[in-house]
DNA sequence: AGCACGCCGACT
DNA sequence: GTCGGCGTGCTC
């Protein structure tokens, strides 16, 4: 008999591995590497993936696989290699690997239940549990002071069993259907037979006369403008006959995507393309950083890179930050592509993700656009992956398989013999020094479309207008410029990287900051609830109307954010149309594309927003773009600081100007000296890079160096500066002389959740050991590790977010 | 992870 | 003598 290698679904350092069950005669034709199944586990039930196919086991006696979940395999060969790779790269267990690759609803759900045995009347205890059900929940049982011991008796005098349950939690989507059964002929007759006062029955047959296809029941319904009691008869006669039949639920089935045909290019966008479109005919691996400065139609160089793919039969993957993938966006793909597409974003219902994912393995689609996770799309025959925005943070997974879709994607681009493209304005220092040195191919496009020019910038030093007795938020200039746009029925866009109303509560006579009593971290005020709340922990608290210190009235908020920023400007120009866009705005569904079509429509003179209006957004009327407080990211402790900053004004300024109308930046900072604020201003990326390469050489960060990121936290400080410190003082013995370890060091968020954070961070160029010594870390600490609410350890190789 | 087993102290 | 607490080790 044959044998499966399982890996369960079993989280844990002992469960790390395979192992093999029989599988019964009557699934030996489905289960294949890659195939979902659930099977016995000690005394319970999991959900395993079945990794490899076997004659013999070493063991002496295997258990058999209890069921099968797929008909076709979950994964690709190529996407369980892709797992075990990414288990080691990211030392999690291979079972979380796979689990990230698969929409959330194909995870399993896991139900203890107590199962009476017999219509006998049971032990009275027990029989107080059941109260005259069948099945109960385990934890009802463990709610009552019956105790296991005398459960397990019970169990064995067969009056219950203790039953576990596995399900996979996805779901279809059906719809009912109705059919005819007779011929057009019987139809006629049956219409004849038919009472002249039944109106609707006949309108029914004699649609059934004129289509003989299913139709979908609502369809029918709306057609004859009749409801199901008029078909209740017709099915009794058996005239029709009704049934559900499964559909994909379609995120996009209300829009109509207007087709496009490819654009003609300009010369230099020939010039990028050619090595794209050469490596595409040799089919093989190459990485491409298109280095495009906004606007210059990077995304007409991926629809026809995609195009070629499509024409080669194979398949492309497009990544897209999630901020990114806006109506705008998925229109371009759809209009280029129309049903070929499936898009993944976290905007979807679970369901939708899945059947978006569904069309992908079925092969319904070939392409695919989608955020970070997308990169894992099961195709089989991938030619080419695009990262749009590649510097993006939100390509890195922050919590527990900490991978970058970077990497992933050229992992992938190896396995595929295909080209992976990253474009950017601004590219992540790693990627630009790659290309510099001639390890990724290097694609310049230096000109905007449509002859437009880079907007000019405009640098105002807020210290001169504090001076000048200037102390609101907008300095004069900019609300002169604002004026002029609304004059002249051109729109603004406003930038500030702040939602909300302001960051803290602070008191004028003491000083005293309201902080959360679990996180260190001061509270937000939220004007709407008149609420203090912790974006950190979910604790939230009245806002208090005097210092809870010195009892002082003079309690204020601090800080501006985009709601404080509406209400200001509604003061100050009064007939501004003013529409807002954070994360508050955009809550509901379809609010993002309704604040963005009502701007596109000129329903409104300013859009002011945060992070989500920096990217992609195309209005041809923006003639202006202000950036209310461009140091905001500059001070935060990241090594990154800078380049984030450089980023993020690149990426503001670019919505300006991007037609026929010249555009127009106008950036308000405290430190208009900086590099970064300067170099952005005259759009110089390289001279930024050259100048952050200096520094970054200097303080040995990256790319000259990599970094890997622990961080423990515990409930107890001492505990964890102590181990912290063991960390860091076995790295140092370890690692080559060459490694820095740095530590410990609180993290700049220093408690959260009322858990104590210390860092160790290791800088390194070549540590061929260190995963293996990290992992005897890891090992060493693992009964610590398992308890409740005890140490937790988080390991992270190149890490964006330091705080 | 979750569960059983087993060893020990407390108590009807 | 029995119950329940938690430490230890296993799951094909």
């Amino acid at each position: 008999m044959s044998i499966a290698k399982v890996i369960v679904d079993v989280p844990s350092q002992n469960t790390n591995r395979l192992f093999d069950y029989g599988i019964p005669e009557k699934f030996e034709s489905v289960v294949q590497p890659g195939v979902r199944i659930i099977v016995p586990f000690g005394p319970r039930k999991v959900l395993g993936y079945v990794i490899s196919l076997a004659e013999y086991s070493e063991f002496a006696k295997v258990r058999q696989i209890e069921d099968v979940l797929d008909i076709a395999p979950a994964l690709t060969p190529e996407l369980l290699k892709i797992g075990k790779w990414l288990s080691q790269q990211t030392l999690s267990f291979y079972i979380s690997c796979l689990q990230v690759m698969l929409p959330q609803v194909m995870k399993a759900s896991y139900r203890k239940e107590l199962w009476r045995l017999t219509e006998e009347e049971l032990p009275e205890e027990l029989e107080n549990i059941f109260a005259g059900r069948g099945v109960i929940e385990y934890k009802e049982f463990e709610e009552s002071n019956v105790s296991y011991h005398q459960l397990r008796q019970y169990v064995e005098d067969g009056w219950v069993d203790i039953h576990y349950e596995v399900k996979s939690r996805e779901t279809t989507k059906t719809t009912t259907v109705v059919e005819p059964l007779m011929e057009p002929m019987q139809l006629e007759e049956t219409l004849v037979d038919l009472s002249k006062q039944a109106k609707k029955q006949r309108e029914i047959v004699q649609y059934f006369i004129d289509h003989q296809e299913p139709v979908p029941k609502k369809q029918l319904l709306s057609a004859t403008s009749s409801s199901s009691s008029s078909l209740k008869p017709l099915l009794n006669q058996g005239v029709i006959k009704e049934y559900k039949q499964e559909v994909m639920r379609d995120p996009f089935s209300h829009r109509e995507f207007e087709r496009t045909q490819p654009f003609p290019l300009t010369d230099e966008q020939r010039e990028a393309i050619t090595p794209i479109l050469h490596t595409l005919e040799s089919e093989t691996h190459d990485v491409f950083l298109l280095h495009g400065v906004t606007g210059s139609g990077k995304t007409e160089i991926y629809l026809q890179s995609i195009q070629k793919v499509l024409d080669q039969g194979k398949e492309a993957i497009m990544l897209v930050p999630e901020i990114a993938l806006t109506p705008q966006m998925v229109e371009r793909f759809k209009g280029r592509f129309g049903s070929k597409v499936a898009v993944l974003h976290s905007g979807l219902s679970a369901g939708e993700k899945y059947d978006e994912w569904r069309k992908i393995q079925r092969n319904e689609v070939q392409v695919v656009v989608g955020a970070r996770s997308a990169i894992f799309a099961p195709f089989t025959n991938i030619g080419i992956i695009i990262i749009d925005e590649e510097h993006e943070s939100s390509y890195k997974q922050e919590d527990r398989t900490r991978y970058h879709a970077r990497d992933v994607a050229v992992e992938r681009g190896k396995i595929h013999a295909s080209p992976v493209v990253l474009g950017s304005a601004t590219p992540a220092l790693e990627t630009y020094a790659r290309a510099a040195k001639g390890n990724y191919k290097m694609l310049t496009l230096t000109k905007r479309m449509n002859n437009a020019t880079m907007p000019d910038t405009e640098l105002v030093d807020m210290r001169d207008e504090l001076h000048q007795g200037n102390r609101s938020m907008f300095s004069r200039a900019l609300l002169d410029k604002l004026r002029e746009r609304i004059e002249r029925g051109e729109q603004s866009v406003l930038f500030l990287n702040r939602r909300g109303y302001a960051t803290f509560v602070m008191c004028r006579d003491c000083g005293h900051v309201k902080e959360c009593p679990h996180c260190d971290i001061a509270l937000t005020y939220h004007r709407r609830q008149e609420r203090l709340k912790c974006h950190y922990c979910s604790y939230e608290e009245p806002m208090p109307h005097q210092c809870p210190e010195c009892e002082s009235k003079t309690i204020r908020y601090f800080g501006t954010g985009t709601q404080k920023v509406e209400e200001v400007l509604q003061e100050l120009i009064p007939e501004a149309r003013v529409l807002r866009m954070d994360v508050d705005t955009t809550r509901r569904k379809g609010a993002h594309e309704r604040i963005l079509n009502d701007f596109g429509d000129k329903k409104a003179d300013i859009l002011l927003g945060t992070q989500m209006i920096a990217k992609g957004l195309d209005f041809a009327n923006v003639t202006l773009v202000g950036i209310l407080a461009a140091d905001a990211l500059l001070n935060l402790p990241d090594f990154r600081a800078a380049e984030k900053t450089f980023q993020l004004l690149t990426q503001v300024s670019g919505r300006a100007g991007r037609h026929k109308l010249a555009g127009e930046v106008v950036v308000q900072t405290y430190s208009p000296d900086h590099y970064s604020i300067q170099l952005a201003s005259q759009y110089d990326y390289e001279q930024f890079f050259n100048e952050e390469m200096k520094l970054r050489k200097a303080f040995r960060y990256p790319p000259y160096y990599y970094l890997t990121l622990f961080t423990i936290s515990h409930p107890n400080q001492l505990k964890v500066q102590e181990v912290t410190q063991k960390i860091v003082v076995y790295m140092r013995n370890k690692l080559s002389e060459e490694a820095d370890v740095l530590g410990p060091t609180p993290s700049a968020l220093t408690r959260i959740n009322n858990r104590y954070r210390y860092q160790c961070m290791v800088k390194y160029k070549d540590e061929p050991e260190q995963r293996k010594l990290i992992q005897r870390i890891l090992h060493y600490y693992e009964d610590e590790l398992k308890e409740e609410n005890g140490l937790q350890i988080s390991v992270d190789f190149q890490p964006y977010q330091l705080m």
